[in-house]
DNA sequence: CAAAGTTTGGCAACCGCTTGCAGTCGATTT
DNA sequence: AAATCGACTGCAAGCGGTTGCCAAACTTTG
């Protein structure tokens, strides 16, 4: 007795039941200004009792609407994106569609293949974190809907959360407890973020009459942080911004079993605010982002189902803002 | 410009190109004993290099087999769920099928409710933690293939970690420790896991002579803590065992508030070995299981891939092992 | 009251793929 | 050499909706 689901009744049925052509069935339901009141109304009660149910596999075929979109992110794991995941499920219930998520596993290929996989079973895409190229993306713009979660790339619409203004709220609080110099432990290669995180940091240090060193890089987990760690020892930082809380986080444990005391040694600082850097010890100091509301709003975008009442954003790259939460792992400079 | 995917080849482009008919196109790629070696060599070639991909709607509409299942979980944010979500995402990708993700927020209704929306564009459902009473579930098994993660029900195939055996560590722990009564910190009254725990820990205190108190019920998250400590305290307790990690963490930080000192004062012990589990302050004593293998396995009870190597078992019901992870907060009970 | 303009609702052609049934053709059996 | 048999492959009918087009019915207008 396999457990099937029974003949669910079709628009064939209601039509019979209702007297009517399928095409008005069809109508009744999606389209109601173009059928008559009275029918109308006959067809949905027809509809109701025999607990007709539309079938979306039929009704995306010739429609070419799956009422479905993948969000794709790079790491299931990773704290970071539960925000994120979590906003974008909301938001796709909330306009009536169906989320897929894909792990891409750090991979720009893996991404690429899930896409392609996708396509025609989706009706857009977004990613968080992609690792792919600016080029690879603006290619796949041209033959799919996409939106991007922390990452930019011209003519893509986009939700970040500010990093330029972030380092700066963390730069000016690491001058303003007699830090000289700062050390940025770097993710991953490839990412975008890392990239643009470095950069802000010089821009900052720099007007600031600070000096900055990056390390790295270093896999954006918590494994990476003793390592991460050790390269922050050898140079004599005072103060290390690790790449996000996982590998601040790591850092944070390494440096427990090395003895070194944090913040009287060193100060750390992530980013992201990620569950756990509230009660790690000490707890972390980090720059903090709405990433559940960048979540939402990406699939927004992508859905077009942008509520009016936030401003648009030019090539709707909308930035959200930042700001730091100062914990225990960040003191003033040893003298 | 609207990005839209440009037309993309289909079997009659395939059949046209290769000079057969749809039908032989259809067979060779998907049932290739059904065509002759050279044709569908040919058919193969063609479909490559026209890049024909095949349209999965379109072949899932007659055949009724979607190749995509749902995972419904009561809380994407919990970390607890990470592990599964990640086991069943592999484990779905490595049967070259999609996952749905679907949060149920705690709420039977909402777990039928997306049940009843996603049947029809699913083959089957992972239910991890369900609220919904034994009878619903079973209701659900006669009309939709289902597997359950951290719930048992006669008749459902499942993936659990053992609670049995684990709770049994967790208090023979405790007593080895000198502690002569235990409190639990319940979770949610719908929780069929809290109701488990609750009978282990009654079943392992009695045979061993200890005294067990149940508290609660309390949010199985990090806000639920304070309250969960607060009545601990208020019972005298010396040990207490939370439904899960997340209310643990939430408990200590509470103690630590209250300047009750973990674990000189009062020992604390939680289910799941949560991430941030190892880095909370004092560490963690928390029972661990293979929750990735649970998600892998329920995924594989529901496609029907089990591979060979495990011993088949009753009912398809497959109970994992867990085992104690002792870490800082616990320890010998104040005299 | 006829002509012209609106609604309504039915017909039928898809959407892209699967599959039961039947026809073709060379190979094997008697 | 005729009959039988398989292995292939094509035909065509769906799967359950959507939608352009057209005719019928109903209104409105002169």
């Amino acid at each position: 007795m396999e457990p099937t689901d029974r003949k669910r009744p079709t628009i064939y049925d209601v039509a019979r039941e209702a007297g009517v052509a399928t095409s008005t069935v069809s109508r009744a339901l999606t389209n109601p200004g173009r059928v008559n009141a009275r029918t109308r109304d006959r067809v949905v009660e027809v509809a109701q009792q025999l607990g007709y149910r539309t079938n979306p596999l039929a009704q995306a075929l010739p429609s070419g609407r799956t009422r479905t979109v993948a969000l794709l992110v790079s790491d299931v794991t990773n704290p970071h994106f539960f925000g994120i995941i979590r906003g974008a499920e909301q938001q796709t219930r909330a306009a009536g569609c169906t989320l897929i998520l894909a792990d891409t596993e750090e991979s720009p290929d893996l991404e690429a293949a899930h896409i392609e996989r996708l396509s025609g079973s989706v009706d857009g895409f977004v990613i968080a974190a992609s690792r792919m190229s600016d080029q690879q993306i603006g290619e796949l713009t041209d033959r799919h809907r996409l939106t991007l979660i922390s990452r930019q790339v011209t003519g893509v619409p986009s939700a970040i959360v500010d990093h330029e203004d972030g380092t700066r709220q963390i730069i000016e609080h690491l001058a303003s407890l007699g830090h000289r110099s700062v050390v940025y432990a770097a993710g991953p290669r490839r990412s975008w973020l890392a990239a643009k995180r470095w950069h802000a940091i010089r821009a900052v240090t720099r007007k600031l009459g600070l000096s900055a060193t990056r390390l790295g890089p270093f896999p954006p987990a918590v494994r990476g942080g003793a390592a991460a760690a050790d390269a922050a020892l050898g140079q004599g930082a005072t103060a290390v911004i690790a790449h996000n809380d996982l590998l601040a986080i790591g850092m944070l444990r390494r440096f427990t079993d090395r003895e070194v005391h944090v913040p009287r040694d060193i100060s750390v600082v992530g980013y992201d605010d990620i569950f756990g850097a509230d009660f790690c010890s000490p707890p972390l100091t980090t720059l903090a982002g709405q990433f559940d509301e960048a979540g939402r709003l990406a699939i927004d975008l992508l859905l077009g189902t942008r509520d009016g009442t936030r401003p648009p954003q030019a090539d709707n790259q909308v930035v959200l803002p930042s700001h730091l939460v100062v914990r225990g792992s960040t003191g003033r400079a040893p003298s």
